[in-house]
DNA sequence: GTCTATACCTTGATAGAC
DNA sequence: GTCTATCAAGGTATAGAC
């Protein structure tokens, strides 16, 4: 092409992803988006001729391609249970910068209306994580309802340690998560 | 006085605190905050000359006072510390309406700046939180350390299980919540 | 105390030059 | 592909009648 992007695609979504968690949806204005990633606005609509709403659906793929990637693939990996949850739980420091960034699905749950665009993806990607972790306990010696009773646990908790450490401004819940971590999902 | 409120205070800001904790503070236009609680929108200034963000403060204020009749006073109530679980459970179960209304200090924590105007009342408001569960782990006798992680536990899942009944358009995580509050608390 | 009407600014989105 | 300039819509907030 003649004119080389300026921005790759995936260090492009990777900071319009980092504006919607610290800022959520309606937060998030053009203006926002297009400081946090060095473009015009201009040039983002380029690039997303669905605006705002594309921007979005685009940061929630590619959110669950690297939940796939980096837990989905560990939880089923080689190793132990106990190996692989420490995989895990490296992958979830660096996602969510050790606790200071926000969850995408809470930040995107709330804006357009009461069923937004973003239900359907959000639903889909909760159920997602949560069978992922099933599974595991599962593998783990826990029958069908203990190992989903205790996904959702975890799921619950790492969402709640994510709101108390940015409502708190302290990691400290998000360490809290991770080191309760083996314990509500395998052990017991 | 001559024309008399056509909606008490505590009506008004009841209102005001549920367009809160659909929309946020962003998503809560004074459009929409003028529709919720049936007023039009230079009358809600002429109640909260400061605007949105001051009818956000008091509907935090609103909440605390509310949290410390309802949930802190029945948790050093009478009772068993079970019986107390019971009483505040059924006040969360209200509170959050069985699940279906966010937590307005997870809808707030974003929007002015990264340290806005209400982080130091939601800080306060979640340490306030945790201390009360807290005191209850103690008397129920578990050392500071342990009843410090049990309380935190126990918020973390609660906030937790709001984020993921709002993702997932189900009740089903907050009930699962209040079935583990007892045991997540004071027992084991 | 509440309303209608309005001023002013920010937002999402587009046009067209380079 | 990116930019500057611009528009229409919706936002917050205010003025003034009743």
């Amino acid at each position: 092409m003649a004119r080389p992007q300026t921005i790759e695609d995936d260090a492009l979504i990777a900071r319009l992803s980092g504006v919607f968690r610290d800022a959520g949806y309606k937060g998030a204005s053009l203006g926002l988006l297009a400081e946090g990633c060095g473009l015009q606005k201009a040039s983002l609509y380029h690039r997303f001729p669905g605006g705002k709403q594309q921007m979005a659906e685009e940061v929630i793929a590619a959110a669950l391609d690297w939940y796939e990637v980096n837990i989905f693939a560990p939880l089923r990996g080689e190793g132990t249970p106990r190996e692989r949850l420490a995989a895990v739980g490296q992958a979830l420091t660096a996602f969510y910068a050790d606790g200071r960034k926000a969850c995408l699905l809470n930040m995107l749950a709330a804006p357009p209306e009461a069923d937004g665009p973003f239900a359907a993806a959000i639903r889909g990607a909760f159920t997602a994580i949560i069978d992922a972790f099933c599974d595991l306990a599962r593998e783990a010696g826990h029958d069908e309802a203990q190992a989903r009773a205790r996904a959702t646990r975890v799921v619950m908790l790492l969402h709640g340690s994510l709101v108390l450490s940015r409502g708190l401004g302290s990691s400290e819940p998000f360490h809290a998560f991770l080191a309760s971590l083996p314990g509500a999902l395998i052990e017991g």
